[in-house]
DNA sequence: AAGAAATACCCCCTCGAGGGGTATTTTTCA
DNA sequence: TGAAAAATACCCCTCGAGGGGGTATTTCTT
């Protein structure tokens, strides 16, 4: 046995809005109980709509998408949020993710991506775009041409932590005049002369 | 005009490692060039292979996928790796992307997914299967239940950047005072006594 | 109207951070 | 095998950042 999965759909384009209903409407089991142009339109009547899925585009007019990740989670922790988006911008990818979004699809996907994710999203699964996919996966690479050392590197990720010299000294059984050298080394070698400035650099180089 | 995509298999299990072998076989445009039980086995005819596609077993005998991959990198700069494995280790996701791999595969995944994993690796997307996903998605979301304020939380995340107290304050135009009392009440609420262990229970605690 | 959050100021003290050196041992790699 | 790079360790120094003790006002929220 499998229910119905109650679809909402938020979409200030009403070409889009229309052609998603009827695309999801035509696969059986998924019900669009409503669609709304804007977060402010939909924000009262959603919890009586009681959708399991959202698609939720995210230029919409007042309160956008990615701020309305949370309102909407808010009144339904349960329901998947899938974003919908033309760009493909990472701040907002990473924005919209670390809101509690499920998915997040580019607009460009075939109609029938957008069904095959519900259904993902459904099972537990986290639909993306391929070019989202990517964009995630390259936020995960580290550099490999940093001018740091592994110990160097290493002791870089410690500081990023915030851990002190002697509580890295102690970690890495090496005595804390030896920590002080690495750091004053790393210093020069990035031509700064302090953490935060260190760890904007190696941030910045994608090294940590 | 397209080329052949030259694929090397990396796999212990010869059972598998033929499956995979006929599978992408049948796809017009895949050439298999060569199939190998451990990275040692590999590394020696890699460059010669010029794979632009390297499918690759975490588990392996001698040298584990993932300490392979910047190996591989390091022979084949341009090849796509993507990863096949039985876990879904976190940690293992993490450290094989950060490695560098394209992507990423559950073994269970149905074989048309390998030969689609292929093609999206090529056109540059990031073929991951729903379980990774679903894991790589979680990773990214913030808890939203913290003990902190909104301020609270702001402060600490600058503080996870390395900044000092006063860089703190002069970015949030407020008083070093201001900053001083909300890590005083930081610390209080999470009871802790250091930036160190501040950021260690906020991290654990997906916070920041 | 009450409570939480954000702001700001006072006191204190310790030790961590950063900069100046020099030197030895171990690894790496050409 | 022999030079270069990396990792280790120690000396000197100063300054101020970090952490703990208070109290108090203003501004949001609800």
């Amino acid at each position: 046995m499998q229910k119905t999965v109650r679809i909402v759909i938020i979409e200030d384009d009403l070409i889009l809005q229309h052609a998603y209903k009827q695309l999801i409407e035509d696969e059986p089991g998924f019900y669009v109980v409503n669609c709304y142009s804007s977060f402010e339109a939909a924000e009262k009547k959603l919890a009586a709509d009681d959708p399991g899925v959202v698609l939720l585009d995210i230029e919409l007019p007042g309160t956008n998408g990615v701020s309305a990740i949370p309102l909407i989670k808010k009144l339904l922790p349960k329901a998947q949020v899938i974003m919908l988006t033309v760009y493909e911008l990472q701040d907002q990818i990473f924005g919209a993710l670390a809101n509690g979004a499920s998915g997040y699809l580019t607009k460009d996907v075939p109609s029938s991506k957008i069904i095959e994710a519900i259904h993902d999203a459904r099972s537990g699964g986290g639909p993306m775009s391929q070019k989202i996919a990517s964009i995630v996966i390259k936020s995960f690479q580290k550099s490999t041409d940093s001018p740091l050392s592994k110990r160097e590197t290493e002791i870089m990720r410690m500081v990023s932590e915030g851990k002190k010299r002697n509580e890295i000294a102690d970690e890495l059984f090496i005595e804390l005049e030896t920590v002080k050298t690495h750091i004053k080394n790393i210093y020069a070698k990035l031509n700064v002369n302090s953490r935060s400035d260190a760890l904007k650099v190696l941030k910045q180089n994608r090294v940590i």
